[in-house]
DNA sequence: GCTCGTCTATTTTTT
DNA sequence: ATAGACGAGC
């Protein structure tokens, strides 16, 4: 018993064992904060706190699921029964039981961030307000920020000062009355309603204060106002409250986060029992100094100094690239040489960027180095528009008044109902105070309508009907496919057979999948309600509250891409952060008004730390941003980071980069000729095999095989992946560059 | 009401 | 560079 704290120092020893009164620790990057916060919940549940009366809240299902595993290890089943996963998704579960006071049902709908644009949209269209002059994301990045401080739409109006704000004002509210109508909650909701009910409520704010005895917080630095609120009214009565959190990790003030958080703390809670954690396990000495060096330039932090014992470690490389091109083909250079000097796997790096779109170029090369990747983030699988179709037909069953999924697919697939019919519609329900799901059942009441579209909308609320009451008879992957089946989408979209009509294709297959998965791992479980298995409000919820990270294994022998926000919370080996350049890193925009050039130093500070061994920096002379050449000044932090133990590595790459000359003059015809040349033999291509696990289906189609196609002529496989009809090939064909093909479809021959 | 072509903003970062 | 929005023509 307890014999697991000896894995700890004595400074980890004692922040888990301060069990009662308010505790602040303070992690610094690499410094055990996991370990901290796993070990301090099984000394809890060893000292007989039941699992039920924890709730921890972290920032991702993924840092959710793998605490929840190491507690496992340390003390057995009984961690299932704890409160644990993100903010968002620990208080939909509390609304789910707690909601109908504030005018919801159980199976409201949670709107991701799309949907509310969508609504924020129509809300402003509805109030004539010109969508030129007050752009419908800004209007929405207002109202987020509103929420976050715990605003009310008439706060908000009592507050406006500007004509700006005044029309956001008017948009807030009725956007809220439309999620209202359509009980439907946003992301911020999920976090504000919480707070609504508790103050409202004082019985129910006492039985979940009862109910969680012991609360801990999980990257504190970066929770906004609405989470600092909700877990102080939470801990309010017992005040075992734990946080932990690293002020130089803060990397999301941008969405809310505030850091006086953390400064605040030791206000808020008196007798607060601080720890500093300073000690890190992760980082050469090398690549720590660097990281230490940049972070000083902050001016606003907690004193703090990181040390480590590991050893000094090889110099941080910063590679001087001519263009976007050369830098991912210098990152590929690396990646070989390094994987086969230190026997490292592919899973051992991770190129690290700002900007989602700063990854095609890494692609690209590391395609044509037949280096098998994967990125984290882009965009996100449940937000593809095929998706969010089939998507919007299963939240509909769940909740007919979903308004939003209810315009997305009333005409999808077509039923010849437009957009003058669909204001009919509104207009119709607007007058009648009835939810256009309800309208529709009154459709031959609505003047002016042609009777044509009369049917088709009987017809679409009918489709609705049958599959709801379907549900009772089907399982959740039954109804999903037959619903699918009688729309027709797969069909469709293989009728259609372009390329990219077939990956639609294969991502509503892939969502059927995922929805048989799921039913699979919640055999056995019950819901809130108490409903066995997976139910169609589970699945909805789960899509809804995925990340990206949180859908990554890290186990897979691949190279890693993600951004540096992605990065949070992970280590690597061999870490290259690319596009160290001003404009780029910091990062800075034409509106917003003075770049908060310290959190983009804190981005930087996490990518840094997140290396192991070994620390890549890279910025370019050249590069394409909105398909515009630029060239960008060496960013103003590898200045700040100075040149002690930084190796200097130019361009030294057999394949010299475009010259500047030919900037413009058919660049693309040069450049794909060039690559052509220098293409030759990946270095990896023949192992590729080694990486990715072939089939064993007796497939001539495997990488590095000269392949024949009806249409895009002859070419060369660079990667395949994926089981039975969705293994699908890269190619890379002469004439017509690299392509994705599904092997079902492509008829490819050996060439 | 639908389809095709042109125009445009988009590139921060995410639950 | 490119996807989504938007407008002209069917």
């Amino acid at each position: 018993m307890m014999s697991f704290l000896k894995d700890l120092n004595p400074v980890q020893q004692e922040a888990v064992k301060a069990a009662n009164g308010p505790v602040m620790i303070i992690a610094g990057a690499g410094s055990g904060k996991t370990r901290v916060l796993t070990y301090r919940i099984a000394y809890l549940l060893e000292c007989g706190v039941p699992p039920y009366q924890i709730l921890a809240l972290t920032f991702t299902n993924k840092a959710a699921n793998e605490m929840k595993e190491r507690i496992k290890k340390l003390v057995g089943e009984k961690a299932n029964e704890l409160w644990m996963g993100t903010f968002h998704s620990m208080f939909a579960r509390v609304l789910r039981r707690e909601c109908e006071p504030l005018g919801y049902t159980r199976s409201f709908t949670i709107y991701d961030s799309d949907d509310s644009h969508s609504v924020v949209k129509k809300s402003a269209a509805d109030l004539n307000i010109s969508l030129q002059q007050f752009p419908p994301s800004m209007i929405q990045s207002r109202i987020s920020g509103a929420k976050n401080q715990l605003i009310s739409p008439q706060q908000y109006e009592k507050l406006a000062r500007d004509l700006v704000d005044e029309k956001v004002a008017k948009v807030y509210a009725a956007y809220q009355r439309t999620l209202e109508r359509s009980n439907a909650m946003d992301f911020d909701d999920l976090l504000v309603k919480p707070i609504e009910l508790f103050q409202r409520n004082p019985a129910v704010l006492e039985k979940y204060q009862n109910r969680f005895k012991f609360t801990l917080v999980d990257e504190f630095q970066d929770t906004n106002r609405a989470q600092y609120e909700v877990t102080k009214l939470l801990s309010q009565k017992h005040k075992n409250i734990c946080v932990v959190g690293d002020d130089a990790q803060s990397i999301y003030s941008f969405r809310g986060a505030d850091i006086r958080n953390i400064l605040d703390f030791a206000k808020d809670y008196k007798d607060c029992q601080t720890f500093r954690l300073e000690q890190n396990y992760r980082s050469t000495k090398t690549i720590l100094a660097a990281a230490d060096k940049l972070i000083k330039y902050n001016a606003n932090q907690l004193e703090k100094d990181l040390w480590t014992e590991n050893p000094k470690g090889e110099a941080v490389t910063l590679v001087e690239c001519t263009d976007d091109k050369d830098e991912g083909y210098q990152i590929v250079h690396a990646i070989q040489e390094e994987s086969l000097h230190k026997k490292l796997d592919l899973k051992d790096f991770a190129v690290l960027y700002r900007t989602n779109a700063q990854s095609r170029s890494v692609e690209d090369a590391l395609r044509r180095g037949g280096i098998p990747y994967v990125i984290v983030g882009g965009i996100r699988f449940y937000e593809r528009k095929e998706i969010k179709d089939v998507l919007a037909y299963l939240r509909l069953l769940a909740n007919p008044n979903d308004e939003e999924s209810l315009l997305r697919v009333i005409n999808y697939p077509a039923r010849g109902v437009g957009e003058t019919t669909i204001e009919r519609l509104r207009e119709f329900a607007r007058l009648q105070h009835i939810s256009l799901y309800n309208a529709l059942a009154l459709v031959n009441q609505i003047k002016d309508i042609a009777d044509r579209m009369k049917k088709g909308m009987t017809e679409f609320r009918a489709l609705i009907e049958k599959y709801g009451k379907l549900r009772a008879q089907m399982s959740l992957s039954e109804l999903a496919r037959s619903l699918v089946d009688e729309l027709g989408i797969l069909r469709m979209y293989k009728e259609e057979a372009t390329s990219e009509s077939l990956a639609r294709w294969e991502n509503v297959q892939e969502l059927l999948s995922a929805i048989s998965e799921f039913s699979n791992d919640r055999e056995g479980q019950s819901d809130e309600a108490g409903r066995a298995g997976a139910t169609l409000e589970s699945f909805l919820e789960e899509v809804a509250l995925v990340s990206d990270i949180d859908q990554w294994e890290g186990t897979r022998n691949v190279v890693t891409l993600m951004t540096l926000h992605a990065s949070k919370g992970l280590e690597f080996p061999v870490v290259f952060v690319a596009g160290l350049e001003e404009g780029l890193l910091p990062f800075y925009s034409a509106e917003i008004s003075g770049t908060d050039l310290e959190e983009e130093r804190r981005l930087l500070y996490v990518g840094m730390t997140r290396a192991q061994q070994k620390l890549y920096l890279s910025h370019t002379k050249l590069r394409y941003r909105y398909g515009e050449p630029s060239f960008p000044m060496q960013s103003r932090f590898l200045t700040e980071i100075g040149t002690n133990g930084i190796k200097r590595r130019e361009s030294l790459s057999p394949r010299r980069a475009v010259d500047t000359a030919t900037i413009g003059l058919e660049r693309s015809k040069r450049t794909r000729a060039k690559q052509r040349q220098t293409n030759g033999d990946g270095y990896f291509a023949d192992d590729l095999h080694d990486y990715e696990n072939e089939s064993q289906e007796a497939v001539v189609i495997k990488a590095g095989t000269r392949v024949q196609h009806e249409i895009f002529g002859e070419g060369k496989v660079v990667q395949v992946t994926g089981k039975g009809d969705a293994r699908k090939a890269t190619v890379h064909f002469d004439d017509y560059g690299v392509k994705n093909l599904i092997l079902k479809f492509a008829k490819l021959k050996p060439a």
